[in-house]
DNA sequence: CTTGTATGTCATGCT
DNA sequence: TTAGCATGACATACA
């Protein structure tokens, strides 16, 4: 693609827009993620950066006229021509670097991106350098992602010319959702956006709306979030924290989210207590089950860096206020029941320790598009409670809107979630899902700190369980979710023994049948060969017959007549010659 | 895009 | 009455 490009893009913008538009085709025609591969993603974003420069040096004087070719940039920029900006956003993103030692990450990370350095690659040196910190440099971003109030404001005048170009249907939505997904990319959208904001301060209007509540949620990151967040449109925080946290590691996703509502409502010890246990789970990698448990342990016990909780997990952050969003999503497949605690006291939930931000809804397009099942469930949290508590903070809504619009998310977050973060999040599943998974009640076990796991939920005995859940004083939410956890828990394993007999059921059955048809085989055999023997001997008894008949000589020498007269047998085998009147009268006797 | 499979969940009945 | 089990039905994800 670059290559073709690349000549192009000296020509003229007209040149460039033609290069754009194939390029966009060619990603609604299959494009993979594959294709933004990091490192192609960072050689495009070179190569448009150098391009645009050009561009704008030549432009500078039609900056009226470019602010639609920017929003088609814009355009572009979703299917994946943002990368070219990126440059620029790495820039902001340096300058913000200065400030705190996140923000340097950021740089870091963008000059990673620059060195063409894979994600992973970055990632890693990024916690080799910057252990805890890159989660805060990761979350600012995802802060100003998840922030956004709703989706329309983010689409504001910027982005609809994007969204309405003729040249953008569906496939376009796709490639812009997956392109989203890309962490890198994401932080250059956000990063052109600041550009093009100080430029034109075309996007500004949008941005205003929604950086007070960015502010809010970053209060040591206001500098920062006032610079970003203003910068970066609301949808694009939206789908930047999907896709960034589907596309980056479980921790740079989940340090995204939880920055903002660390600065939102919780002081960092809060935050440690809150989120530690994730952190713990998600930096150990080890199983999810056993990290519920390692959770509920150590987020009690160890502190943890103001830092340290931006690496924790959008789930994480959630917990904190999220707490309820992760169960509505959970509510979605399996609160029906257990919804209805939930549900009498969702109030209770929001504002107390674990409300319920999620709806069913929610978690169903956790499932479905963020994470899918369960693998993505984790991340894809994170995701969804950012934008829920970016929501809910930013906005004044009270928490049964938020709830409802939770639940509703499928329908009023359809262009974030449905429309940008589901197609990369269906991407991105298998591969999260292999890497690891924590199920949705593990999920939710995390977000309302359930302090045991969910394996000891659901597998100890009644007494045992008693007896543990004695020991610990759990509030309304969290009663009723581990009652829940513990049900579905044997309710699946239920199922997958009443799935397992049905199968062996079937398959002796099966077996049963084959059994049956082979003896009927058998048995049709046996009844013709004795139909063959039967015939045989009536052939032999007819012989003898009239073998013996034929012997038989009356007193004057002369054979009997077989019209006249027959033979009889008794049992003992005394034969008769009798008349065949006589015959005839003995059987009417 | 359709179809089949696997899995989770819920509702219900029974113990 | 509650908890658990068994199972049909449904929804979703995935191949």
């Amino acid at each position: 693609m670059m290559e073709i490009e690349l000549p192009k893009i000296h020509p003229s913008q007209q040149d460039m827009e033609l290069i754009d538009i194939l390029w966009r085709q060619d990603v609604d025609l299959g494009a993979g993620r594959e294709v933004f591969d990091f490192s192609y993603r960072q050689k495009e974003v070179e190569l448009r950066r150098q391009r645009e420069q050009e561009e704008e040096k030549r432009q500078q004087h039609l900056r009226e006229q470019e602010k639609a070719l920017l929003a088609q940039l814009q355009l572009d920029e979703e299917t994946g021509e943002f990368v070219p900006r990126s440059l620029p956003a790495s820039g902001t993103l340096t300058q913000t670097n200065t400030t705190n030692g996140e923000i340097a990450q950021n740089g870091a990370f963008a000059a990673q991106e620059g060195d063409a350095l894979s994600f992973d690659e970055c990632m890693q040196l990024l916690a080799e350098t910057f252990p805890l910190d890159e989660p805060a440099e990761s979350a600012p971003p995802c802060l100003d992602v998840s922030v956004p109030p709703t989706t329309d404001l983010m689409m504001p005048a910027d982005i609809p010319a994007f969204t309405q170009n003729p040249l953008l249907p569906g496939s376009l939505d796709q490639a812009w959702m997956e392109l989203l997904s890309l962490p890198e990319l994401q932080q250059c959208l956000n990063m052109q956006m600041q550009e093009t904001l100080n430029m034109d301060g075309f996007m500004k209007p949008s941005g205003e709306a929604q950086n007070p509540s960015y502010s809010q949620y970053l209060p040591g990151m206001d500098h920062l979030s006032s610079v970003q967040t203003e910068v970066c449109p609301p949808e694009y925080i939206n789908t930047y924290d999907g896709s960034f946290n589907n596309m980056v590691s479980p921790n740079l996703s989940q340090m995204s989210l939880n920055v903002p509502d660390v600065g939102a409502e919780f002081r960092p010890e809060e935050f440690n207590e809150l989120f530690y246990p994730e952190m713990e789970a998600k930096v150990n990698s080890g199983p999810l089950t056993s990290d519920g448990g390692n959770m509920a342990e150590t987020a009690s016990d160890s502190p943890v860096n103001p830092m340290d909780l931006q690496s924790f997990s959008p789930g994480n952050f959630s917990s904190g206020k999220p707490e309820p969003n992760v169960e509505f999503p959970d509510s979605d497949s399996g609160l029906s029941l257990d919804s209805s605690p939930h549900m009498s006291s969702p109030g209770k939930s929001l504002n107390g320790d674990g409300s319920f931000g999620f709806s069913d809804s929610d978690s169903e397009e956790m499932d479905g598009s963020p994470g899918g099942t369960e693998s993505d469930y984790t991340e894809i949290f994170p995701l969804v409670y950012l934008n829920d508590g970016a929501q809910s903070s930013l906005s004044d809504k009270s928490s049964a809107e938020q709830q409802e619009r939770k639940g509703k998310n499928p329908k009023t977050e359809p262009v974030e979630a449905s429309g940008y973060s589901k197609p990369p999040f269906t991407k991105d599943k298998q591969k999260k899902r292999s890497e690891a998974r924590l199920s949705r009640d593990e999920q939710r076990a995390k977000a309302l700190q359930i302090p045991f796991t969910v394996d000891m939920i659901i597998n100890l005995p009644v007494d045992d369980f008693n007896e543990m859940m004695s020991k610990h004083q759990l509030n309304e939410a969290q009663l009723a979710l581990v009652r829940d956890i513990r049900r579905r828990g044997k309710n699946k394993v239920a199922a997958q023994n009443c799935r397992k007999r049905k199968l062996e059921n079937i398959v002796g059955l099966e077996y049963e049948l084959d059994s049956l048809k082979e003896e009927k085989e058998r048995l049709k055999k046996e009844k013709s060969e004795r139909s063959t023997s039967l015939r045989e001997m009536k052939q032999q008894l007819s012989t003898l017959y009239q073998e013996v008949f034929g012997m038989l000589r009356d007193e004057q020498g002369k054979p009997f007549s077989p019209n006249e007269y027959s033979l009889q047998h008794t049992a003992d085998g005394t034969v008769f010659l009798v008349p065949r009147l006589k015959k005839t009268l003995v059987k009417n006797n």
